[in-house]
DNA sequence: CTGTTAGCGCGTTCAA
DNA sequence: TTGAACGCGCTAACAG
């Protein structure tokens, strides 16, 4: 490459990377029309390497399934970080065994910062902590208490759940259901959206709990609601965990003849725009707008700071929607 | 670290990548030890500059929106990855911005070769020529004449959606709608879904087309379905260019109080699971078996073979699969 | 305006 | 069984 264009190295990494050394218009154009004659691009490696910045960012999900946050998690990170000259990559973690090992890819240096979103415990605490300790620039959305030495994120769901609960409690329904997703329900404790429940139920002395997981997909979701309606003790009322769920169970009660509310009444987790075109619309509770602009932030602050800063905490605003399913 | 463990880093080296050079037990244990008291982890960069290989697999995805398709992809993609020490970092397209970008970073050397499918014309061909002459092995999913120099996996849906569509017109439908994805049908001539619609139609000397785009999200879709059913010149049927698009379409036929496939036939494309809890049950044309461990292998034989391999094609077998909405 | 040189942190040879 | 030394491709500092 540098021989190509007859230069030194030096003068091909100072035109091709663009910094404000001056170079004669003759020689950046040897530079270029060698470059492009090659198909030539720097390798990242060596240049990260030597300046200790990679300008990525990892995003670190559950899955690539698309939940609805994470899409607009992601899709706010890679405008922000676009605008600011980084890169994304995203890492799946899928199950434990590859926790660890997108763990290990941020620890081998992949990105300068990352932003987490792991939900359930396939991603252990001192895995993180480990990664922390790095000095990594990273935030992390999550409820656990024990996530320390970087910005966390946390969702006020309990609170939000059992304010979906009491509404229904107060509409008169006693028979209520909670549809889960597994890693919440299969525990030894309640925790998050099943916590909820409980705690709302526990609140107003209603001693009945019908809890069954089923919100993890939108079939699961259909037949545990299809299930659930058509018990002889059929549930007044189906508190799902994802609105995603809870209009699968919309479904079931339609297709069987039931009517939401009159029947059932049904709350949702989340607030996603499908929930305006469901009959009747879906109550839910949730963010009222989804913005991530403030959590993306947090990063970008970390990673444009020159001494280390303090661990921030964000806590987003849930509040409950009530449309015409409940 | 290799002071803190009094060894050199040849020996550290040794240690931590676990190659078969003997180590005595009490050395690895000092190596070891300091390894975790320092929390170090070897420097991907610094390594793969050096190996010359990052055991790193690129996917590049058009979203993160979670398509059903991407979802499959990913997952096996992932887990054959896993299997042969191979990690996996996602680079999300979005537009044509970031698809120079997502070039830019693979041309960099972030991975050792790269799954590709981005739908629509985000990713101009020359991107992609340029990257396939880098002599990264690539495997890209892509019904376009112009790919070259990497290994293909085309799609049969323009035959298969003008079989949907005939099937349609067998069943005595002559008014017939077309529910697609912005990038076919904002574009000068039909492609793909579009196309083998037209096809049909013209084949069975059928002028009229009804032809909407709609199909990307489930909110639009319903929308466009609810206006198309509720026009003075009712479709007696709808071919959607996605299951998802066309169970949109369902809900918005039973929401007006019309039957499926009495009033309207309705027929998807992808043959998703959702499409088995649909009244009545959706039909599609799709593959039969959501399964993509043939295209990742393709991937990997060219990651392990020698030299360079000859480019090779798959075609993707599609059927219809007829169910209760046609 | 441009070239020379010294590492960045690792893996690999070769010598001990 | 271990260590020393070189170089992967690049950028930053300095020399010219």
């Amino acid at each position: 490459m540098a021989e190509l264009a007859n230069v030194s190295v030096a003068t091909v990494s100072y035109v091709l990377s663009g910094r404000d050394r001056p170079v004669a218009a003759e020689t950046r154009k040897r530079v270029l029309d060698a470059a492009r004659q090659l198909g030539y691009t720097p390798n990242q490696a060596a240049r990260s390497l030597r300046k200790r910045r990679t300008q990525r960012i990892g995003l670190v999900l559950s899955t690539l399934g698309g939940v609805p946050t994470d899409q607009r998690l992601a899709t706010d990170l890679h405008e922000m970080a676009d605008a600011r000259g980084y890169s994304v990559v995203t890492l799946a973690v899928y199950n434990e065994a590859r926790a660890k090992a997108a763990i290990d890819v941020l620890r081998g240096g992949i990105a300068d910062g990352a932003l987490i979103n792991v939900v359930g415990d396939h991603l252990a605490h001192d895995l993180l902590a480990g990664l922390a300790a790095t000095g990594l620039p990273m935030v992390v959305l999550s409820n656990d208490s024990g996530v320390e030495g970087c910005d966390v994120v946390r969702t006020p769901e309990v609170a939000a759940s059992a304010e979906a609960v009491e509404h229904l409690l107060a509409g008169g329904r006693r028979r209520i259901a909670f549809m889960g997703h597994r890693h919440e329900v299969y525990r030894d404790r309640p925790t998050g959206r099943l916590l909820g429940y409980t705690t709302a139920l526990e609140r107003h002395g209603v001693a009945q709990r019908i809890v069954t997981a089923g919100a993890d997909d939108r079939v699961t979701a259909y037949q545990t609601a299809t299930d659930l309606l058509s018990s002889p003790e059929r549930p007044e009322a189906i508190f799902a965990a994802s609105d995603r769920a809870a209009i699968s169970a919309i479904w079931a009660a339609r297709d069987l003849g039931l009517s939401v509310p009159g029947d059932v009444a049904i709350v949702g987790v989340g607030n996603i725009d499908e929930g305006l075109i469901t009959q009747p619309q879906l109550s839910t509770v949730g963010p009222l707008r989804h913005d991530y602009t403030d959590v993306v932030s947090l990063l970008f602050d970390r990673l444009q700071a020159e001494e280390p800063l303090p661990a921030r905490e964000i806590v987003r605003s849930w509040t409950l929607i009530r449309r015409g399913s409940s």
